[in-house]
DNA sequence: ACGGATCGTAACTATGATTGTTACAGAAGA
DNA sequence: TCTTCTGTAACAATCATAGTTACGATCCGT
């Protein structure tokens, strides 16, 4: 199975979010810049809210606004927040425990998966959406 | 769709022919201490071999075994060769080129997955197939 | 030379996650 | 009250992975 998009599709949201902070902003406007459809940017939107980082107003002229400093939300407080699985996954069997290296080999993999993912996420911790932002706003052209 | 399994039963395999450098091991044998199809463990074995970890002996009294020292081989090499791709995917469908945040996210978003990914690479060429092996045995009760 | 054991690989199925889609009830401003 | 939105369920479509069967090619040991 491919890597899920989620991640790329919530920092692409609160980027969006975070450009257009005066007015609140439909799903349906949210998709068509990330050309999808409106549901799954709002199941998107719905972990992001769990989170804090955002917040709805159903009804007419309603909508999604961001309710946190861009600066203040980072990458690995995203990709946590739309449920990224590790990147590492076990036997999908267990493995034989009648065999030495069968037995043990998944605890020796925990501890060596888990240090690689929070060298990973230590990482997405140091940018921001603020730092998306002003990155995607370096490169357009008006 | 999932994270694949590939790297985690690339590593049991290869941490298997380190512990029985003696004689070849049968994909069949693997694959008991796997629990998995033996036709899994030679599709997985045919990728570790283009790299040049392990060779192959057909016909009867055939088998597999590792042709580099096990402290040679890291995490990372492993990796690589069994093509596990980015833990980051992009949109499947091209964002919306008349958003200037829709043009301009994949060009930021690239650099920081990038690096992400040189971190974790980095962390996981510090542990090698020889470190799994004395991990496992110190962990076995005879 | 034969027989049995193994690899090498194609082809197909099964499974599961993700994404996309339709549908519709409820909420809220104008 | 009408229109515009959210919230969510239900379902279809797609795709990667893993598992399975099958069978030809290879090679050791006798």
């Amino acid at each position: 199975m491919g890597t899920s998009t989620r991640f790329t599709i919530a920092l692409h949201i609160l980027t969006l979010l975070a450009s257009n902070r005066a007015q609140p902003l439909t799903s349906e406007y949210i998709a068509r810049s990330v050309n999808t459809n409106p549901v799954v940017i709002r199941r998107l939107l719905g972990l992001l809210r769990k989170r804090g980082f955002v917040s709805s107003q159903p009804g007419n002229r309603g909508g999604w606004h961001l309710t946190e400093d861009p600066d203040a939300i980072t990458l690995a407080d995203v990709r946590r927040a739309v449920n990224e699985g590790s990147p590492f996954a076990m036997h999908s069997q267990p493995p034989n425990p009648a065999c030495p290296v069968g037995r043990n080999i998944q605890a020796a993999l925990t501890g060596v998966y888990a240090e690689a993912e929070r060298t990973m996420e230590a990482h997405l911790a140091r940018t921001t959406v603020g730092t998306l932002l002003r990155s995607v706003l370096a490169r357009r052209r008006k």
